[in-house]
DNA sequence: GCTTGACTTAGACAAAGTCCATTGTAGGAT
DNA sequence: ATCCTACAATGGACTTTGTCTAAGTCAAGC
């Protein structure tokens, strides 16, 4: 996570106790917050913060690819500090929960020239859902 | 298209003429459209037809499974009627024009039971991004 | 320890979608 | 053909998510 601040620093960004929190939220594995959620658990560390600015400074990781934007339903996009390492997403259709997932293959070269459309592809997103172990013992 | 008012009056749908209009406007290959542009469209037909209608008939259009929601990108949801032939989406970066595609293989194979993480896993979704050949020329 | 331009703030604004009380009507019953 | 009634439509208020702006603040270089 220092790594991380290191990194920007490098890369002349500004170090502000604002920017400093909202990155230290978004630490670890399998997170995938929305925007309100990181402004809320910034609160707690850092009361006055405002929404617009943890709008900004996320706007800001994804723009310097640090962290990665996930719409996994039509609500909030959220977002996944994983952003190193490739993966895809695995949500539950009960609870929302989101894991980190690493498929074999590559679906980029499962697309057809013919079904490119004259298309220059480039990447791709695949989310698979279903029902997490606590939502089928519900369900 | 008619067979899928018949088909919907044969499971007790009341036929009016709002959802017969956004019905109709969703016909055809390719069509993503999204709920306030069905409203647009339906609109020309039927101009007292009110935004609240649109929204209600394309959500059981939906739970019937006669259309799929589709968000591509994190603005409005679009409602694709190919719901009776899987599919994927391509979706142009610059303009964000989408068409269906159909990759090979099945993707849902490719989740190794290492990754599931106990998910009973249903349905995957594909979605590959690139730029279509205007917007390529434009680059 | 100044200065300055980048950063932050609060609140207004916008887009997409939901909710609800009221009014209208499709389709079966008579 | 007309009547009834449950289901559907309406419009406007409301919510959620996100963007924008003008004014104030502060990190970092000198």
């Amino acid at each position: 996570m220092s790594d991380l601040l290191e990194r920007l620093r490098g890369r002349g960004w500004r170090m502000t106790a604002q920017r400093r929190v909202v990155a230290e939220v978004l630490d670890g594995d399998h997170v995938h917050l929305t925007a309100d959620e990181v402004h809320a658990r910034a609160v707690e560390r850092l009361p006055e913060i405002s929404r617009a600015t943890v709008y900004n400074t996320l706007g800001e990781l994804v723009s310097l690819g640090e962290v990665l934007e996930v719409s996994t339903d039509r609500r909030a996009k959220r977002y996944d500090p994983n952003a190193h390492r490739p993966h895809h997403h695995l949500v539950c259709a009960g609870c929302g929960a989101i894991r980190d997932v690493h498929p074999i293959g590559n679906p980029l070269a499962d697309l057809p020239a013919a079904e490119r459309f004259g298309f220059t592809v480039s990447d791709v997103e695949v989310t698979y859902r279903g029902l997490c172990p606590e939502c089928a013992a519900a369900a």
